[in-house]
DNA sequence: ATGAAGTTTCAGTAATTACTGAAACTTCAT
DNA sequence: ATGAAGTTTCAGTAATTACTGAAACTTCAT
């Protein structure tokens, strides 16, 4: 199968480490990285200890220079933290420990890449007077593009803000969310016109919820 | 600067939906899509009535067989619905007009091809024996990332299940939610061994919260 | 059953992106 | 200030991905 002589690939990462490291490797371009970054991460991610450049190129069997551009790369994307070792020159890398936090970079990044230029175009284009008939269409439906990212942003800007603790138990309540504003439109009562949360109501009260909150 | 002689670029677009198909276009690779499949989804986006692939090509001068696998790839993606007009054999496309409803598809779909394929490999990694030191270290890592992962999804699924109404009002409270929370806790008093929601309590009462949810 | 009007597939090529090795650069101990 | 130990840059090449045009296929009215 692989060439016999040479050292195959990864030769000395155990079959466990091999497989995760592996699957990043093929998963990277679906995630917008390529495969040689999402390798490199993989292997951060699962190692105990930081690793220095020439450790990561000899085990992946990467060039040195490539290795270089992967970790910048990874570091852009604030993935992965340089560390120095008392008494040795070399430039170690370790990836942040809580996975939570790890999240939440990764996913303001995304947004600072790939939301973030579309948001400014939008604004941008809103502005606009437009002329012609299909221009009046196109800028409507590009305001509701623009209102929901903006929502949606909105939103995250605020979760991001609540403490893991706090997210962590937001999240565990998931769809229940709705039974506590239910709980409380009932509590208070005072509906400005719209008719209470339309989640279909079951039969379940909000008693239901606490078991997930308590 | 362009040839001349020929017809430039999307000729016969307006520039302000000239400009929306562009910027699609050069955000294409960044979420995974090729640059024409990303102006293909643009101009149906902004686009009054369904268009058929022979307009397509026409006015973003791509050849026939490219709208062709484009098309079919938005199709996979369930961002262009297909439909036929009485009397016409041809295709048109057109693009959902509900935002949010969009929205949820998008993520619905990133989530089949980039999550998924991480979870059931991490499910697969979590059932093997560790031998090494490294492979339990490696483990545990994995363990770490497969239970946050799947807690996100969790939650994922339970928010989407919400009717739009709700999820729009649970976003436009945004961080207000933990107020509902404490409001809850305090209400309540049930508290199993752990100290109340740890959100900063700042001197706003859950009051505050409520003028979001009218 | 035929052929007109449409769509898709596919092999070849163009364009882009990833990777390498050598050279340039940087940092630090002496 | 020198040179050893490390890192980065960069031009060239390899690999991958995107795109085209022609041919094959499909659907439908007659």
């Amino acid at each position: 199968m692989a060439k016999i002589g040479a050292m195959s690939l990864q030769d000395h990462l155990p079959p466990l480490n091999r497989e995760f490291v592996a699957h990043f490797g093929e998963m990277g371009s679906r995630w917008g990285i390529n495969r040689t970054v999402g390798q490199i991460y993989a292997l951060i991610f699962i190692s105990q200890r930081g690793l220095h450049a020439d450790e990561i190129a000899e085990t992946l069997e990467f060039s040195r220079s490539n290795v270089s551009m992967g970790l910048k790369e990874l570091q852009a994307w604030r993935l992965v933290r340089l560390r120095h070792q008392p008494g040795d020159r070399r430039e170690y890398f370790e990836a942040p420990g809580d996975v939570w936090e790890i999240f939440r970079v990764l996913a303001e990044e995304r947004r600072r890449r790939e939301v973030e230029p579309t948001l400014s175009m939008l604004r941008t284009a809103l502005l606009e007077h437009p002329a012609t008939e299909a221009e009046i269409f196109a800028q409507g439906r590009m305001r509701e593009m623009h209102d929901l990212i903006d929502r949606l942003m909105t939103w995250f800007d605020d979760v991001q803000k609540l403490a893991p603790e706090t997210a962590k138990q937001l999240m565990g309540m998931g769809a229940k969310v709705t039974k506590v504003l239910e709980f409380k439109d009932r509590l208070k009562g005072q509906l400005s016109g719209k008719a209470p949360s339309r989640a279909v109501s079951r039969d379940t009260d909000t008693d239901s919820a606490d078991q997930r909150l308590g």
